[in-house]
DNA sequence: ACCAAAAGCCGCCAAC
DNA sequence: AAGTTGGCGGCTTTTG
């Protein structure tokens, strides 16, 4: 229930021995603000739910104070000649846009600053592209490490010493993260939170959050669902991942998305890329799946993901995976 | 391992 | 004239 900070907390902290957790964010010009703004809150909620938790969040930039980001709103930020690099715990590089980012890496001072932070922080990591600040100052070499899904490609060719995981929602290798895209920074801070708390404090996190699931970092990151959750079918979905142990058939589907079956068919293959039938399974393989790491039961899994009888889950789980949920559960778990 | 029933999916085509 | 829609039949896969 105690913090892992490895810092002592102020010096007037006679009475309070709180532990305190330092978490510094750095951004750039045309930052991504909810690559900040997600793990931010994540840590600061944590600050209200549990009166153990003392996460100080900073953002911080080469030359300090306002910092225009990418969706036109301002952010404040501290200098990080301000900032000794002895005193970050956590150090968390924020996605931002091409031009600020490639400005930004280049900097000589900012340069240094993030080595001598690397040396001593106990948690170095990086959300969406923010990776590629971390590669390019060999951070990552002999690492593995993900980015936003569109970027891996070029962030394999670009830095061959990293071992890329194109599949991952966000990679942990011991102390170096790396979040993929935009809002999976919030799911790599509640992994972060967990290591320090519990995994029942994260969740109260995530429920404060109103995450509609909490995604593990070696979930697949599927560029189907995300591709298709900025088209037409976006909030069904959504519904549909929230609803897996309902019947998902095309016509109920259809019935929701107010088109006839066969209309609803050819859309959404060519919407997502993948038959109806085909999306079902994959979400409910990936829920099952996550059910089996939590060490939950074939029985429970299959009705959690929504598969109508253990033996259902089994059949798909022997055609995909060649495994049974089982074996799945003790290799993974 | 098998089978029958059900569901998924697609080509075709008439109707907008 | 070209494009979209959705009902139908039937082949294939899934399910119990």
């Amino acid at each position: 229930m105690r913090l892992s900070a490895k810092k002592q907390s102020s010096p007037k902290s006679v009475q309070l021995a709180k532990t305190r957790h330092s978490v510094v964010i750095l951004v750039f010009e045309q930052a991504q603000m909810l690559d900040v703004a997600g793990p931010a809150d994540a840590f600061s909620l944590m600050n209200d739910i549990d009166p153990l938790s003392h996460y100080k969040v900073t953002c911080a930039s080469v030359a300090g104070g306002a910092m225009r980001t990418s969706n036109g709103l301002t952010l404040m930020t501290c200098p990080i000649s301000q900032i000794k690099p002895k005193s970050v715990d956590t150090l968390i590089v924020a996605g931002a846009q091409r031009s600020g980012l490639l400005k930004a890496i280049q900097d000589i001072e900012l340069k240094s600053w993030a080595t001598k932070v690397a040396k001593t922080a106990s948690r170095i990591s990086s959300v969406c592209v923010g990776s590629f600040a971390l590669a390019h100052w060999g951070l990552l070499n002999h690492r593995r490490a993900t980015s936003h899904w569109m970027a891996t490609e070029l962030l394999r060719s670009n830095f061959p010493m990293v071992d890329v995981d194109s599949s991952a929602i966000f990679v942990r290798d011991e102390k170096f993260w790396t979040a993929g895209g935009v809002t999976s920074g919030i799911d790599m801070a509640l992994a972060m939170i967990e290591q320090d708390t519990t995994k029942l404090l994260a969740g109260q996190v995530a429920g404060m959050l109103v995450m509609s699931s909490r995604r593990l970092g070696n979930q697949a990151q599927y560029s189907t669902i995300l591709k298709a959750q900025s088209g037409r079918y976006a909030a069904l979905i959504d519904w549909m991942n929230d609803h897996l142990s309902r019947p998902l058939d095309i016509v109920s589907l259809a019935a929701k998305a107010n088109e006839s079956e066969r209309s609803f068919c050819r859309r959404f293959i060519a919407e997502v890329g993948q038959s109806p039938g085909q999306f079902v399974e994959d979400l409910r393989v990936s829920a099952a799946k996550r059910a089996l790491q939590g060490g939950a039961s074939a029985k429970a899994a299959a009705k959690l993901a929504g598969f109508s009888s253990p033996e259902h889950l089994a059949r798909v789980f022997r055609k995909r995976l060649d495994m049974s949920p089982v074996e799945y559960r003790s290799h993974h778990a």
